[in-house]
DNA sequence: CTGAAAGCGCTTACAG
DNA sequence: CTGAAAGCGCTTACAG
């Protein structure tokens, strides 16, 4: 049988209510130090620990945090999940929390799976994960039911009051820029996703202001492309560019994208007998990479997909305890990682490499 | 405020215990057709969901089982995670579940909360997952906390009777090497992990099954090495081989290890003009890699990293439903995946290729 | 077939 | 400073 209070109560001969006092302790009872010690030895020998419901139905607090979002596919995406449980059950345990996580096919399940938890009483309160297009929902219908959060995304536009957190995407790209830059480059082109979510319009965002700012002038038009995350695509825009004229062609190109730029970026400069170099009067690259990313030939600087565990522990400070105690510092939380050099096979992209 | 049963159970004019037992589709609870149906429409109607706590508190059942687990560092385990965390999810919600997930820096650490949560009740039943060196006395708590359990490793030796998953590494490995030899191979080179964890001598031993059923002969000790999963150590096993006169060289090689075993394999190739191919008469591969994988010259045959994912999906319709229902088929299941072409850039390897 | 009552194991005012 | 009592919101025998 489980130990009880009860059982720890008689053991020391006091009641309940005064044993509970102390094992929470709590300010408004008193106990002397002797009292106390041979509760909490009691406790520890008798192994008590209080039955999470009956705790959370008396005292109306779950200490549990609900992990909410809808499952997506892809490699790039599971990549980007990646630590994300770690780093909160690790932060969240340290403040005496037990973390939940549901996930579900389709945002119709995620809105009843938050619809349910909030009026079963399930946490108290919740962590939102994913695309703007299926958190913003989310978050309106917990600030309807009055549960705080904490969402991941850019949200500062239409909800500045949410707490939140997401990259510096426009830094990352503008340290990428300067990066390239300061190698002497001055005609860099930028390879991004389609433009379809924020965070990609923030990249790009990111480029062009820095592009403006460093250079002079905004960057040619024929020097921004996109592509989906394979091959083909990011090849088509990479050997444009390097069809270009030589006075024309960009040098450098800033990488916001995944792994199959890179891999495409190598690929055609290879076949022309060249390879990414960090020293100047070479083609140079940064940007960003998903989480196992390893170059073929030449040397780069990129942010590693391992950054997202960052960006999970960065809430930890200010924003979890901002949503477990109702703080009001902390609310957008931007996150600007490093840029370090990728590693690299070394293998040599001699003319003999043409494909 | 939220919704209560009594709340339901005067709008329906019946009493709580009546609404509960429709609400539950208890079976010793009678009610004509309309009354459950007004019921139901009522709990609707009104958003009624019941207290996870005060449920929890009077039947003894919490809904929940908890996902424990010691926290691994380095890529490669990182990656052997991605994906496990969705699937249980998934698996579990289909079956009126929530998952808890808790993991800790150290094994200490993760004993008390097993201990917690089975004095707490915190849940119902629990997963445990990692290396076997941790999860042994974890089980082992487990089994004198009489709290049902399922566990990722390979416990059949000392723990029969243990509800356990893994993969088939031994078959994986067989049909690696059944695939070489299908292309004619004879001298096939097997490169794996230092042989510290059961896994790794399972997928070892299984190429060593494999090559005496096989090719009649066990393999030479000179054609079995392993390295940590880096470039270096991987490359000097190579290079070895590679280095043998024609006659005595492997022709083909089994990967039981990582991402560099690969790179180092091709690289040490492509230095020689060669790359993988799946063609009788060339250098051929099979075996694991990691999440994100792509081959940069040849083509070869691969477990790629997302089978992990099926791992934890093939725990449901058997080891689930038995921690959860205490069924008492399915105690052992093991897992093979099946062989792929693996993505490749198919750059050109030719002689020009030297490094 | 139906409803009143006890109980799950805590916490928290509220009297002594 | 201390303890008896009520209550959190359900479920489950157990009488009518």
């Amino acid at each position: 049988m489980r130990t009880r209070l009860k059982d720890v109560a008689e053991r020391v001969q006091l009641s309940p209510a005064l044993v509970s006092g102390v094992l929470n302790g709590r300010a408004n009872v008193w106990a002397s130090e002797d009292t106390r010690a041979r509760v909490l030895e009691a406790a520890r020998e008798l192994n008590y620990h209080p039955s999470t419901a009956a705790k959370a139905l008396s005292n109306g607090r779950t200490n549990t945090v609900a992990l909410v979002y809808r499952r997506l596919s892809g490699t790039a995406y599971r990549l980007a999940y990646t630590g994300l449980v770690d780093a909160f059950s690790e932060q969240l345990q340290a403040r005496g929390y037990d973390l939940m996580v549901s996930n579900f096919a389709t945002e119709e399940e995620v809105l009843a799976q938050i619809r349910r938890m909030a009026n079963a009483h399930a946490c108290d309160a919740m962590i939102l994960w994913g695309r703007e297009a299926d958190t913003e929902p989310q978050g309106e219908l917990l600030d309807s039911l009055n549960i705080p959060f904490l969402v991941k995304g850019r949200h500062e536009k239409k909800h500045p009051e949410w707490r939140q957190i997401d990259f510096d995407h426009e830094g990352m790209m503008r340290q990428a820029v300067e990066q390239v830059v300061s190698l002497g480059h001055r005609r860099i082109a930028y390879l991004g996703f389609p433009l379809e979510e924020a965070f990609v319009r923030a990249l790009r965002r990111g480029y062009v202001e820095a592009h403006e700012r460093l250079l002079g002038f905004a960057p040619d038009v024929q020097y921004m492309d996109s592509s989906e995350d394979d091959l083909e695509g990011n090849s088509q825009c990479v050997e444009q560019w390097l069809s270009l004229p030589e006075d024309q062609r960009p040098t450098a190109f800033v990488i916001g994208s995944g792994n199959y730029a890179w891999h495409a970026l190598e690929a055609s400069l290879a076949r022309r007998g060249h390879a990414l170099s960090q020293q100047p009067g070479g083609y140079s690259a940064a940007g960003i990479a998903s989480y196992y990313f390893t170059l073929s030939f030449g040397e780069a600087m990129a942010y590693q997909g391992i950054e997202i565990d960052n960006l999970a522990q960065q809430a930890s400070p200010g924003l979890l305890d901002a949503i477990l105690c109702g703080h009001e510092e902390h609310r957008i939380v931007r996150f600007l990682p490093s840029l370090t050099p990728a590693p690299t096979l070394g293998l040599n992209a001699g003319p003999g490499g043409q494909a």
